[in-house]
DNA sequence: TTGACAATTCGCGAAATGACGAAATAATAA
DNA sequence: TTATTATTTCGTCATTTCGCGAATTGTCAA
């Protein structure tokens, strides 16, 4: 009961859910997604360890940045369904939509700017 | 974006997870659900209302008391996906088989006490 | 070593949530 | 009608959550 309920209320706000939607396109590091919600770094922080303490996502450090990306949980574990829920039940959503274009931007128009070393994988 | 948030809201509470693990087993009236949880009747009420904003739980008045059951959505909704989630992952829990057995006491040994009409459906 | 930078942790206010009891509502029983 | 009972709504308080900026940690570059 206690681990799925870290699961819900991890899913229970709304950046948190952007942020797992946005990282359903790949890796990205914490600075994108702070560009991307627009919040202080502490706030964007804070909402990825939620995520990690859920088992929802996970991190790699790469040099002097740290990539989140979706966990690869089993696909009918409960953090596997919630995260296919999620996707399925989203999908077309605007918010979701607006997200994945606006990261495209900031891929695209930032290569240097931000986490210079995107890509380096 | 908003409906499913609705949702996830309504999930993270471990109180709204023991009322829809109880109603799993069929509807039940308030006046057991606030013996169920042992909470203020203002309190389980607003659980319910909770649940039933995000449309997964319905009710019917029978007289003088209003039953609650599981909405039933359809299967690959947002909504019948949460709760098949939700079952399929606190099957075996402890809490959840517990409030089982007390459910069943509680209809059981207070046939009269509560909800004397109980059955009259 | 020192400086710069990404990310996290800490401490604080503001807002949301969960609990209660009291009052209001609805429906039956006297 | 009036009284009783089941449930909901309202007002309040304690706790939790979310946001920020400041301070801290860790890593690379000078």
């Amino acid at each position: 009961m206690r681990a799925l309920l870290t699961i819900t209320k991890a899913l229970a706000d709304p950046n948190r859910i952007r942020l797992l939607m946005v990282l359903r396109e790949g890796e990205r590091c914490v600075c994108q997604l702070i560009e991307l919600l627009g919040l202080a770094g502490s706030t964007v922080s804070k909402h990825l360890s939620v995520l990690s303490q859920a088992g929802l996502v996970a991190s790699r450090k790469d040099e002097r940045w740290v990539h989140y990306r979706l966990a690869d949980v089993p696909a009918e574990s409960p953090g596997g369904r919630a995260l296919a829920w999620l996707q399925d039940s989203l999908a077309g959503d605007p918010q979701v939509k607006a997200d994945r274009r606006h990261m495209g931007a900031i891929l695209r128009e930032n290569p240097s700017a931000l986490c210079k070393r995107q890509g380096t994988r």
